[in-house]
DNA sequence: ATTTATTACATACAAATGTATGGTATACTC
DNA sequence: GAGTATACCATACATTTGTATGTAATAAAT
């Protein structure tokens, strides 16, 4: 048998992983066999190896499906952050199980606690919060005088900026037009701490 | 031996599977196994069973690795955008080769057209862009009077709203301390259109 | 023409991995 | 208590899959 020009083949493997890599189903050998239409496994492995060899490839040896692109161009993992469509009362973990979608983030760090919300209303629009923004928040029962929050007062959440005072806590909207919520402690549920905005444009 | 009160377990193998989906790793059912200190196999293969019978999972049957997130679940693919450091004057590619970093994107649109740049200058301050925030650009040579758009104004890149007028071109700046740029459209590079904002909290 | 490198084929083996079966322990219902 | 359901363990088997070895064909270099 003959062979084809130049690592013309070659190319177009590694083009093969990779897609298949970004779709999160790295191939087989002989799934690359068959898609090139080699009919020996060992010529898939060839260009798999070969490539491993010039760098442009890794693997996990002895792996099933071991084949990943390189640290070197390895992408930061991404994970999934739920988005809420309602905050109900009291039950966080319950609304956390049914989200209206997901929204992906940098998995560098701890994820497991994020979670997203819709912002309704002007109140923060001095902090470049606009209605309809997204919050990406990190639950935490706590946070820093002038963080960005988001409480839990009666049935509503509502995102402000957290002050507190004594016993008391102050939620301070970031527009003129709009009044500090002053608080008993004991009335209001700090779900967490605001850690970035997203907006989508049309 | 015992158990584990209510579908408690379950929960956490769906998380950790979807988690290493995401990262691009289909876990194997040893792995799960391995991962939640199960001494059988079996075990292990119980609760993905049950979590596609559920519908939260599917499989690709008799396949290494072939777990992974049913049709249905909102298609939680993400895919990552370069950020860019700098625009240099006309080769777009190449920066797009060295990027500062990634950020993770929904990925259920195109995505190769996009990416991403840190804003800098309070020109934007009254749409809810602050100086720092990143913004994810669509790559495109025109644009609809009234989007926010990232052009090439000599060797800076600029983020204004974009307001064509016969053969000049105007770029708004949405804050009132800042003068329009009246341009020859000969003297502007549209490089693309914003389609997201980002902040970061500290 | 001979050599060398590359590409591809054929086949076999071993490890990884999905699958199946039967058993034990705890909790719950009746 | 009997019965049922769930969670887990132990072990075995079959398929998938990575790996190894040897050979053939073509292109380029010598």
């Amino acid at each position: 048998m003959g062979r084809t020009p130049a690592g013309e083949t070659r190319n177009r493997v590694l083009a093969f992983v990779r897609t298949r890599l970004l779709a999160g189903q790295p191939p087989t050998v002989r799934e690359v066999q068959e898609a090139f239409g080699f009919r020996a496994v060992g010529t898939a492995r060839q260009h798999l190896e070969q490539l491993v060899v010039q760098g442009r490839l890794a693997v996990d040896r002895h792996k099933a499906r071991g084949y990943r692109l390189p640290a070197s161009a390895a992408a930061p993992a991404a994970a999934l952050v739920p988005l809420l469509g309602r905050v109900p009362a009291g039950a966080l973990d319950e609304a956390v199980e049914d989200p209206d979608g997901y929204l992906p983030v940098d998995a560098r760090g701890p994820v497991d606690d994020l979670f997203a919300l819709r912002v309704r209303g002007e109140s923060m629009t001095g902090a470049g919060i606009l209605p309809g923004d997204l919050v990406i928040v990190r639950r935490q029962p706590t946070a820093a005088s002038g963080d960005i929050v988001v409480a839990q007062v009666g049935s509503d959440a509502t995102v402000k900026t957290f002050r507190p005072r004594g016993r008391q806590i102050e939620l301070h909207p970031e527009n003129p037009a709009f009044e500090p919520l002053v608080l008993d402690a004991a009335a209001v549920v700090l779900l967490g701490k605001v850690v970035e905005v997203r907006r989508f444009l049309p």
